[in-house]
DNA sequence: ATCGTCATGTAACGTGTTACATGATTGT
DNA sequence: ACAATCATGTAACACGTTACATGACGAT
């Protein structure tokens, strides 16, 4: 107990994995290889193991020995009550100003695990701090848009200007998007 | 010389700053402060001077202390040959397929520092390399994308596959618009 | 006189990377 | 018999973060 540290992106990743269902260090590992959708970081088992042994000395996770049947015996994680609540506090959090402008990836790595672990309400209400969020940065840009025009910016900052706002617009669509079918899905389940 | 270690991203970005101008550590640390651009990273001194100091070591900068005349004294790098040859091929590097899938921040780092560093031809030649490795990124969802529609995917898991393809169908649509737009200026000067 | 800014540094720390090591099991 | 895969670990290292320390100069 006593104090809790904040716990790594990396180390969140992990908890979600466990979340869907237990998980030995090697089939985490072997996710991160998949790779399907574009999380930076290879995640060898030098940061994989170490981190499966802080989250469970700290009651974070729970590893036993998989009764051997068939197969080679392995430590298989599930998350403690506490794992629990940490994830869930860290899937609830509302996006931050700065989260919405970097770390689109941790964004949508939230948005694939918050699916089996929160209610559909909080996810509307997630996904309405992460518009919030991007609408924010949006007008703070566009006031340095003017500027522009009038020669202040090089041609590359202009063009690099304009690609964080084709980003941002295009995250606050996607925003929209999913909230439709969240929507349509709650309704008719389709 | 020996063997040239590889610079991390973070020592790029203070040579690209240092070959605009040449640049003090505290100046350095002042641009990362201001952070017009979304570059992800606080850069405290811890991580600045340390950096300045290794790169000065190595041959890469040189850092001598200026005249002192009304201000206090401060020491002030400028790149050495083996510097700007380092940082041109960092900067001329074609985009692999990993880099264009993350790493957009970075991918606007070199494309602001390339515009007084390159030619235009090679600029042109590195947004031709970027759009490849984007497209190939492209057909590579889209051919995941199939299993998506007969219910292999989640409802989250297919949206998330959404937005990746949106952000590249977005940065594919950007190097197009900054193409023409670096082509128009090299005719006119517009 | 004191506060904020300019300016440079260091020391401890945490975390992820690289590389290595081990060994059992499954397939050919 | 041998290679590939499953499976777990550790030790050295590099890098960035946090926090601290120092001091001169300019403004109020």
């Amino acid at each position: 107990m006593g104090e809790q540290r904040d716990l790594t992106t990396l180390e969140y990743y992990v908890l979600g994995l466990i979340s869907v269902e237990p998980q030995s260090g090697y089939s985490i590992i072997s996710y991160f290889e998949m790779d399907w959708w574009r999380w930076r970081g290879s995640s060898s088992p030098g940061s994989i193991y170490p981190i499966l042994k802080r989250l469970e000395s700290q009651g974070i996770i729970d590893g036993e020995l998989e009764v051997v049947h068939e197969t080679r015996p392995r430590k298989m994680y599930t998350l403690t009550p506490l794992g629990e609540e940490l994830l869930d506090a860290w899937l609830r959090a509302p996006v931050t100003k700065d989260e919405a402008g970097e770390e689109r990836a941790t964004l949508m790595m939230k948005f694939l695990f918050a699916e089996k672990r929160l209610s559909s309400g909080e996810i509307l209400k997630w996904l309405d701090s992460y518009e919030e969020a991007t609408s924010y940065y949006i007008t703070l840009l566009q006031v340095n848009r003017n500027p522009m025009a009038t020669g202040v910016w090089s041609l590359h900052q202009q063009l690099i200007l304009e690609a964080t706002l084709m980003e941002l617009n295009m995250q606050r669509t996607w925003i929209q998007m999913a909230r439709q079918r969240l929507l349509a899905f709650a309704q008719n389940g389709s």
